[in-house]
DNA sequence: TTTTCTTTTTGACTTTTATCAAGTGCTCCC
DNA sequence: GGGAGCACTTGATAAAAGTCAAAAAGAAAA
């Protein structure tokens, strides 16, 4: 991988040294996805964390309709993994696929291990689960559909662009008509 | 600590053999605390984990009007910690108080990470934070009224007993009135 | 036991969101 | 260009939960 493209992980975890760049850089693997390609299946642990450098990703469960209902929408600069199944090396429920063609980076959990053991300042990758977990949370609460899209509108903007509003709608637990009519009011 | 109180965390965590026993004991701390007392408080980091031996506790935030939204109910053999703040070593929002008097045990994330140094056996230990996140998780979901007093009922009747119901009320996210036109229903 | 205070229940009404059904606009593509 | 399909919007109505106020039931105190 390019120093240039490690530069992105950088601005996302603040900046290591030249020496714990080497090492990080070691770690990491560059990975192209196709459109449609899944990277986690239900019944597999997450090991991987996954970072956008192009393109877009999402994360889903199907329900008992079999429909999807999308837990986590993901465009560039963004980590990508199940939260839940990483920390707790249990099996994930979920699938994690492309939405688009795009680039990606990926670390096992077991690099970060090595890493940390080998300096605590890579203590700092543990940011990578407080990103992902802060940014669902918001939405565990009771929070109004006016709130939640209006948390979308000023933090995700990017998501509006890439994916339809019925995808957008399930990831705010609600439904496309309610998100329509929230829409045109909030906007 | 003695190990008939010892027994009741193996109950927890599946059995260990008696010489990792013996490293687990001498990093248990046993406290007494009286009711009201609090164990955790918003600005800290959350790096202790407990395990309930006798009485209850809750864990809370306060609202913009000064109301506490309880965020869990712990009894009897529950493990309590604040999740996020634990596994992202953040600075917590929360409060942990005690309920009752309470019996407790306590264990510091240093300790756990110098038990996972010496074996790898107890990497089982992060099946406290595993209980901890399951149990929470399934009220993030749009489930109704109905479904979350259903789930407390099958899985939590211990807390509809020691806790009064506007507390659980707030814990489910609904308001008490709801929470009693169901529980006529539903029972 | 009576009084007081708190918790829980009940009733009438409002707000929010879901549901169902139909309409509009758009793109793909043969 | 004329469907076919898809995404989004709009309208009418229903269901779920919240709000406010008051009554009933329980628990604690005098």
């Amino acid at each position: 991988m390019t120093r240039e493209l490690l530069s992105l992980i950088l601005e996302s975890l603040g900046n290591f040294d030249e020496e714990e760049q080497s090492l990080l850089l070691k770690e990491i693997k560059e990975i192209h996805l196709a459109k449609g390609e899944i990277i986690l299946n239900p019944g597999e642990v997450c090991s991987l964390a996954h970072f956008v450098v192009s393109g877009s990703l999402y994360q889903y469960k199907l329900n008992t309709d079999l429909d999807k209902e999308i837990i986590d929408l993901y465009t560039k600069n963004d980590w990508v993994l199940d939260h839940k199944s990483f920390v707790s090396r249990t099996a994930s429920q979920h699938f994690i696929e492309a939405f688009e063609d795009s680039l990606i980076f990926e670390i096992s959990i077991q690099s970060i291990h090595k890493l940390i053991a080998n300096s605590q300042r890579f203590l700092r990758l543990g940011s990578i689960l407080e990103k992902t977990s802060s940014r669902l949370s918001f939405f565990d609460n009771n929070n109004s559909a006016d709130e939640k899209y209006r948390f979308i509108l000023n933090h995700r903007q990017d998501i509006l662009q890439k994916f339809p509003l019925g995808m957008i709608a399930s990831y705010l637990k609600m439904k496309p008509e309610t998100l329509s009519r929230i829409r045109k009011k909030v906007t």
